[in-house]
DNA sequence: GATATTTTGTACTGTATCGCACAAAATAAC
DNA sequence: GTTATTTTGTGCGATACAGTACAAAATATC
């Protein structure tokens, strides 16, 4: 059954894809909602019906890249070796921070939404993206030392904070610039670490 | 010798640490000339004549941070046991970044450069920041396993790394309202896994 | 074909903002 | 005391921006 009215005309995934990569490059005070209709091909009362207000737009971008990256960060690190699954998370973490040839951005939250912590659920993006890294290494590893692959003496939720650490160092250092022959050897050199840990 | 004319009624550096802990707090964009006219107490042409535009005053102010954290932190790894060494660091990290009572903000160029990396002078801020930790913890670490603290087997240059991921990590913790106990915690766990590389 | 309903597109309103102009004030030099 | 010089303080001008009002357009229902 179809609607009543006027029919859409824009795509919402795309355009929330869309505002999200802006809002990704510039951060929230730099996006102009002129920027987001220009990307969107949306005008600006549409992309108030369908998203909210600009900083609604922004957190549901935010949730949006969440997500995705949480997917594949899941995806990477079901692997039964603890060193190759590590080394997949790093290569995807890499992966999706530069996204692009041009575009080095880092990871979404932890490149725009610190300068905007007034805002309390932008606050608490940035806290559940810490906790759910956490927690998702603190499992893997845990996961490690049961199946022997973690020498007994160390502490599975200080190498998941470790790793945790690591990722979003990562994004600070692409986002600062850093090219990605010396990422590459930052991700080789986490792994390197990881292993005197292994048995 | 006196200058010329009208006397200067401001004091340069408490108006440069005001506008630092306002930056520091509500970020490049969310903080206006009316806001930094208020806390330095000066007038907006003053502002202007003594540490240029918004800009300038924000890279001045960003800066003055990096030079104080770094005497701070330099200070606080002076010890001869690396142990004692990197829990002092921490120590000073998290009273860095809990600033006051009422104030957690992490560091300052964490939580408020990356969403202004259009610029390419504050993108250099961080890449100077990193460098500039990564550097002074690689070189400890070194010294200690050249004095036999450290076990053969380990890079100094990965465990020097590690500790300014989970420095950077802990500013992001701090900006995202975890509170003091678990902060605590953070830190107390980071010293218990550099004490798995010692002898 | 007429009507109801929903989206579109334009244009506007009100506000916040930065940087600067200009005259008054305060001091040193003469 | 007069003049030159520098800072102060007020206020302006120009711009950018977010959110919305309103009429036109496009479709379903009757």
């Amino acid at each position: 059954m179809k609607k009543l009215g006027r029919p859409i005309k824009y795509d919402s995934d795309a355009a929330l894809k869309a505002a999200m990569r802006v809002f990704w490059e510039k951060g929230f005070n730099n996006t102009s909602l002129d920027d987001l209709v220009e990307v969107t091909k949306m005008n600006r009362p549409s992309l108030n019906a369908a998203f909210g207000n600009k900083k609604e737009i922004y957190i549901k971008a935010a949730k949006m890249f969440a997500f995705d990256y949480g997917e594949k960060i899941k995806a990477a690190i079901d692997n039964d070796d603890i060193i190759q699954s590590i080394s997949n998370v790093m290569k995807i973490a890499l992966d999706t921070y530069l996204f692009d040839v041009d575009a080095a951005l880092g990871c979404f939250i932890i490149s725009t939404s610190p300068s905007e912590t007034k805002e309390e659920d932008i606050k608490a993006l940035i806290k559940n993206l810490l906790s759910q890294l956490d927690e998702l290494f603190i499992n893997r590893f845990e996961r490690a030392k049961q199946s022997g692959q973690i020498i007994e003496t160390t502490n599975p939720i200080a190498l998941g904070k470790m790793v945790s650490a690591f990722i979003q160092s990562l994004s600070l250092r692409v986002r600062s610039g850093n090219n990605e022959k010396e990422l590459k050897a930052y991700c080789q050199e986490v792994t390197s670490l990881i292993e005197q840990f292994t048995k």
